[in-house]
DNA sequence: TTAGTTTTATGAATTTGTTTCATGCTTGGT
DNA sequence: ACCAAGCATGAAACAAATTCATAAAACTAA
């Protein structure tokens, strides 16, 4: 058996317009074609679905019940066909953002409240868990954007700057090292290190740092939350190195200090990768110009 | 935009499935053939539905949101098919039923009663308004069955006898007609007639006595319940005629005497009027069945 | 009833859409 | 780089829907 759309319209067609001829302009097709399809949907369910006593062709009860169904999937159908037209142009979509650097959430949190102010029929989420095969993520249309601070050549990906930033040495003003105009290698040789629970080459401290100069701090602890990592930083309980826009957002402790790391201090780039499809979408290129101005504020003491 | 069943279901099998392939074997159609499918409705609606850079097909953004209507709309859809299967075997239907006679509720309500204990799936209800033109309506597929006393020839309508009864004057013991052993047309001359809200040509005292006889009573008053009107007759403020189940069912009154009207007394026949197609349908003859079985439950004194 | 009008049904031809077959192309693994 | 698995594609075969022309009912109004 086998009942299609084209049926169910063509029913509630034949309801409206009380009869065959009427609902067949209403189709555009012809009155013939109508019969015949009317015809065909009886022989196939093996159920009169009209009463063909009466002149204008009237639903029977089967017929009533088949109008019931087209009456509820009929609007289902509208909005379906709605939404695709809104994805083509891009009035709505997902955007699942999955991003590398831990402290990005930071600033990540303010954008999105900001985008979806201005789009809020996009399906917006963070998904976490796979932080680790991000790209590969993105590739198979998992997520949508991928906050990562390694451009690749992938094809199909294509790598947006987003802005720089400065890993910057954090310690308490007490802290022998705060005496300092800036902080080297060695310097962490004797030290309890704060980071995010992650894998060492995705921390700045050591990729851009110790790992190059084959330091090993005295211990490392791993701490969750930005806030708790400040916390335990300005009583005094371990140093560490955070993204310089972290330090100044959360300037309500004040009883810490930050330097640079060496001399010349240490510059990186954050970038956005996306789906080459993606790039020309409005909503996306909305997102990209929040996520390069709010992480800036941040920076110069939001 | 022309999205079809198939369509749906085909969404459906290659995302069970995990691939086109399987899928075509699932949907007993080959892969090529799923294949132009797939890339025929992606031209319709204008989206990319599957993820191709993977090698087994998966589903886009755009194509779980149609996955999802599938996912609601399928069931929906296979639900009807197997409410016209029962259709067509008689487990389930309509039967919508007019009532000529106004009196009869007295005795359907229990058949009803009874009936949808055994029917559970069938769709019951007592359509009012139109006692009318009730025929006409049972023709049009409105009505299912006719409870009438006047069997026609219509054609495709057919006249099933339910049960005999007789139509007998009810009046107060104190009243003087209680003395006759029975009542003719002229006795009703002097007296007030409680009849129900209906026409004379519906009214058995009427149809059979009064109106060949060319008596008019006194007055007439139209009351709506059988237990007012046996009410009013009890307390002697007139007379009435009532098939004689009904006075039997209401004995609670028993300040009340019945008289034959005639000396032979009348007897009358209902009938049930269904269409020839229902002739067959199992809960049909059931409630056939109980239709016969049930009133003369009433009449001998239920 | 009959003629006239409206509405639905039907058969054959046509157009449109779907499926298959055969084969080529990509992707992912070794 | 090669192989296997999985998807894409074009042409031909097949199936289905639609149209055209016309018949058959059903209703209306003399």
């Amino acid at each position: 058996m086998h009942i299609e759309f084209r049926h169910l319209r063509t029913i509630r067609a034949i309801h409206q317009a009380g009869g065959l001829a009427r609902a067949a302009d209403l189709l555009n097709i012809t009155q013939s074609a109508l019969s015949h399809q009317v015809k065909g949907l009886e022989d196939q369910v093996g159920v009169e679905l009209f009463v063909r006593r009466s002149k204008p062709l009237k639903l029977s009860a089967a017929g009533q019940r088949l109008l019931a169904l087209a009456e509820r999937i009929i609007p289902e159908m509208e909005a379906l066909e709605e939404d695709f037209r809104n994805l083509k142009t891009g009035k709505t979509g997902r955007l699942h953002i999955a991003v590398e650097c831990h402290a990005c959430f930071e600033w990540l949190f303010p954008v999105l409240e900001e985008f979806r102010k201005a789009w809020p029929e996009v399906d917006v989420d963070i998904r976490p868990g796979l932080a680790f095969g991000a790209l590969p993520a993105l590739e198979r249309e998992e997520v949508d954007l991928v906050v990562s601070s390694d451009p690749e050549t992938i094809r199909g990906v294509e790598f947006r700057p987003l802005f720089d930033y400065e890993p910057v040495f954090v310690a308490s003003a007490q802290h022998p090292l705060a005496e300092k105009k800036f902080v080297v290698a060695e310097d962490f040789r004797d030290e309890l290190l704060i980071t995010y629970p992650v894998d060492r080459s995705r921390l700045d401290v050591f990729t851009e740092l110790l790992t190059p100069a084959k330091v090993e701090p005295r211990a490392v602890r791993q701490v969750e939350l930005t806030a708790v990592i400040l916390l335990l930083v300005a009583s005094n309980r371990g140093v560490a190195v955070l993204p310089d826009w972290v330090v100044r957002e959360v300037r309500y402790h004040s009883d810490y200090v930050t330097r640079p790391l060496t001399e010349d201090g240490v510059t990186k780039r954050l970038y956005a990768a996306i789906r080459s499809d993606d790039a020309a979408k409005p909503f996306m290129a909305h997102l990209l110009k929040l996520a390069r101005k709010i992480p800036v504020q941040l920076q110069r003491g939001g």
